[in-house]
DNA sequence: GCCAACGTTGGC
DNA sequence: GCCAACGTTGGC
C-alpha cells in the first residue's frame, strides 16, 4: 500500500466534486513527475486530495480504483490518468500553514517543491496528516 | 494580481 | 548540448 497526494483548484474540480461523481478521472497532469508518479499507483492505494491556490488544505481522501491509462484529454504525448474514488472527507481540513508548522512533515514535496501536483507521502506522513485532520481511516 | 520556482522550448 | 526566453503553477 502506497500513499500519494493530488493537488487541484478547488474552482475546478474539488472534493465535493469528486464525492459528487462518486468515481472520478484524474487526468489534463502534463508534467513528467507528476505523470510518473501517477503511473507508480496501484489500485487500492490512498490519496489525500489537496485544495490548491483556494482553500490551501487537505480536504479529503480518496482511493486509486484504476491504475493509470492513457489520459483521453491528451491529444499529443505520452500521458496518464488514473480514476479516483471519494472515501471521505476530514472532519477537520488540514492547512498548508499547519503542515508547515508541523517539524515532522517538513520533507514532504507539498513543503519542498510548491509546484508538483502528483507526489508520493511517507505512510508516517499520512497517518500523521489523517491524526491532524482528526479522521481514521 | 504578483512573482518565484520550475519545466519546456528552441536558437545557436 | 547548452542556456536564455518563455509559460505555467501555486503561495502569498
Amino acid at each position: 500500500m502506497n500513499y500519494w497526494l493530488v493537488k487541484s483548484e478547488p474552482d475546478e474540480y474539488g472534493f465535493s466534486d469528486l464525492q459528487a461523481e462518486g468515481t472520478g478521472r484524474w487526468d489534463g497532469v502534463r508534467n513528467y513527475a507528476a505523470r510518473n508518479h501517477l503511473r507508480s499507483m496501484r489500485e487500492g492505494d490512498l490519496v489525500l486530495f489537496y485544495h490548491s491556490r483556494k482553500g490551501l488544505e487537505v480536504a479529503g481522501i480518496c482511493k486509486v480504483v484504476r491504475e493509470a491509462y492513457p489520459d483521453p484529454t491528451a491529444e499529443k504525448g505520452d500521458w496518464s490518468a488514473v480514476d479516483l474514488r471519494a472515501v471521505r472527507p476530514l472532519v477537520q481540513p488540514v492547512s498548508l500553514k499547519a503542515i508547515k508548522a508541523n517539524p515532522k512533515l517538513q520533507e514532504m514535496p507539498l513543503v519542498r517543491i510548491g509546484r508538483l501536483s502528483v507526489m508520493p507521502v511517507a505512510e508516517a506522513e499520512f497517518r500523521e496528516i489523517l491524526k491532524m485532520g482528526e479522521t481514521e481511516i
